[in-house]
DNA sequence: CTTAATGTAGCGTCAACAATTACATTTTTA
DNA sequence: TAAAAATGTAATTGTTGACGCTACATTAAG
């Protein structure tokens, strides 16, 4: 399975409010002409993101700001807070291999440090980048367009 | 969201081979009790083990064997098998960013190769791991309790 | 020919994603 | 204080994939 594109909308969300942030008010409307999905999502996952303690989003006023440096705000930050799968697990174990079998009484045992291995692998990955990555890069797209 | 179970599935089927080929002919009941899931999910993944290369499965009579020592079958070689997601992408890109909007005419850009070294770190931790250190540990798992 | 097994089609159930409508709530401002 | 603008969220729908299961045609060996 893919993970999903709240991730890569979060992302987007962020770059939007860093590029804009000073011209416009971010609101639900305005993030959803850019990234071109329907506002609910953008109000849902901007709603996971302050819940993770990103971002403020203003109540009737409206608009989004962000609640750290951009280069404090990690691919993983923003992974936990929009795709956390439950108990943070990448891999689904199958449930109930049988006990009275040798392969399946230990094969969890010998599964499970591997597997979270290769989580960690692609999680520190994440680490690597932040969203000031991405707004730089964009920035920069958008200077040698000129 | 998660990677499907049929992973861990395919590598307890490996081990069961291993462990118990010389014993029994391996078939998907047999199978199916130590993993103790539907027999007919064995199947498929037998399924595509085979169409992966991986595995000889013989009809009419039954029976399933490895086509390459267990060292050289590596975690990758069975998640490519049984999980290969749309294109092999991990992550899923919101469709249509507007190309009318700065952020959204460069955000794919900037993404692309950012979310490709994560997948790919994932796909390199995949293949430091091969079936052949799991059947030891379970060996050695067998030979402790005993 | 019988038996035992695989291969596969075809159901059903469940959960997640995404889109959308609708509306209560909140805040500012005129 | 009332209107306007925006968020928060519930509810509905469509779609897709995972997983379980039944049924049966096909295959190979004795």
């Amino acid at each position: 399975m893919q993970i999903s594109s709240r991730f890569t909308i979060a992302i987007h969300i962020f770059a939007c409010m860093e590029t804009f942030g000073k011209d416009y008010k971010i609101t639900s409307d305005f993030l959803a002409s850019s990234i071109q999905v329907n506002p609910v999502i953008i109000r849902n996952i901007l709603s996971q993101l302050r819940k993770a303690g990103l971002i403020k989003v203003a109540r009737g006023t409206g608009g989004t700001t962000a609640l750290r440096p951009l280069d404090q705000i990690t691919f993983y930050d923003v992974y936990l807070a929009v795709d956390l799968l439950e108990g943070g697990e990448l891999f689904h174990f199958h449930e109930n291999p049988n006990p009275d079998c040798p392969v399946g009484k230990n094969i969890h045992a010998s599964l499970d440090d591997k597997l979270m291995q290769i989580q960690r692998a692609m999680e520190n990955q994440m680490k690597q980048y932040s969203i000031a990555d991405v707004v730089n890069d964009v920035k920069q797209y958008i200077v040698n367009a000129k």
